[in-house]
DNA sequence: TGGGTCATGTAACCTGTTACATGATTAG
DNA sequence: CTAATCATGTAACAGGTTACATGACCCA
């Protein structure tokens, strides 16, 4: 429902082609929306034929032409009336397998698990470093920028949620280990 | 892709209609699972006509019969193998709809972002109290039954998540608030 | 008498995933 | 010499959403 509006929010900071889009969903916005390269080039046919958006060809050699698509004011509009709706509920639509693998363990015999934990903190530990280092350089000029505040915001989104998820992979690991001792000595 | 696990790792916990299915995952499990009551119909069906899960029909007067539907040796084997992989790139795949919209909100006024944030705090403050008053009641079985250690590792995930919405939305709050105020100071 | 719970299901549509297809350029 | 990057697109399928349909029972 919202890959629309995404994909409508980088256009009104700029025109780009379809490639560039998706890179963004996939590097410095996977903190809070993810896109399959398919879906992208499908949602941008599906605004150009709605008229929110248009494209112009810039010829190339020996790799596709490039499509830059531009954002109309049509697709502002529709841009604008969905920011100001500020739903939340739909960030509530939590589908974490992982979490759920762990919570059905009881039918498996966890040997697993920690290897998989100690992964998902190193991965979490390189995803919160990125986010880091770009707000270290960047946080200087929220004062100057006024769109830079919103900017601040999210990423803070993405560092709170990184560093939760690592805390959590932490202690879990702990309540393995201790859980581990215990079942040991009552086996003796 | 694990909607199906889900449903099998419910019925491996013990026989349930559909409609019990489909509550818990819009309750208790909200935390790390949700689905739509048609989709889990549907899942049950092709479940079924996998032979991953039976069902018997059980009559009622004045509303529609129930589905009592059991796990099979099959699907408990599937949901055993599903579990040992741990796989946690997938639990990666975030799509947060309202911290985009806040990303974006250089094009707003922004004037609904306080409210909402509000409403953003006391829907997390409930959910957050929720796990908090299930972990205190059940916490001390933990010891007694290793099944429960998985329990409290999932419902801690649940709390740490919630309670990093909660610090970030209220330091949004704050932060919009002595932004507000630098602005009011350098238009006089 | 109106809303919530129990209880099933279908249909149409929208969104997301995986895999395929092509091919030059550039950096290590 | 190999992998990554640039750059487009399509096809088939899987999964998710919204809305409709039915109807009794219970509680306030």
């Amino acid at each position: 429902m919202s890959l629309k509006h995404g994909i409508l929010g980088l256009l009104a900071k700029g025109s780009m082609t379809g490639y560039e889009i998706n890179s963004d969903f996939n590097t410095s916005l996977n903190f809070m929306w993810n896109a399959q390269q398919s879906q992208v080039y499908r949602e941008l046919n599906a605004l150009e034929e709605k008229g929110l958006i248009t494209s112009t060809t810039i010829q190339q050699e020996g790799r596709p032409n490039k499509k830059i698509y531009s954002i109309l004011n049509s697709g502002l509009q529709e841009l604008i009336e969905w920011i100001n709706q500020y739903e939340f509920e739909e960030s509530l639509k939590i589908r974490d397998a992982f979490v759920m693998r762990i919570f059905f363990s009881e039918h498996s015999d966890g040997s697993n698990l920690p290897f998989a934990l100690h992964a998902y903190i190193e991965h979490h530990e390189a995803l919160l470093n990125k986010l880091i280092d770009i707000e270290a350089k960047y946080i200087h000029q929220v004062e100057q920028q006024s769109d830079m505040l919103y900017w601040l915001i999210s990423i803070r989104k993405g560092k709170f949620t990184f560093q939760a998820n690592l805390n959590w992979a932490r202690e879990t690991l702990d309540l393995l280990d201790q859980y581990k001792g215990k079942e040991d000595v009552n086996h003796e």
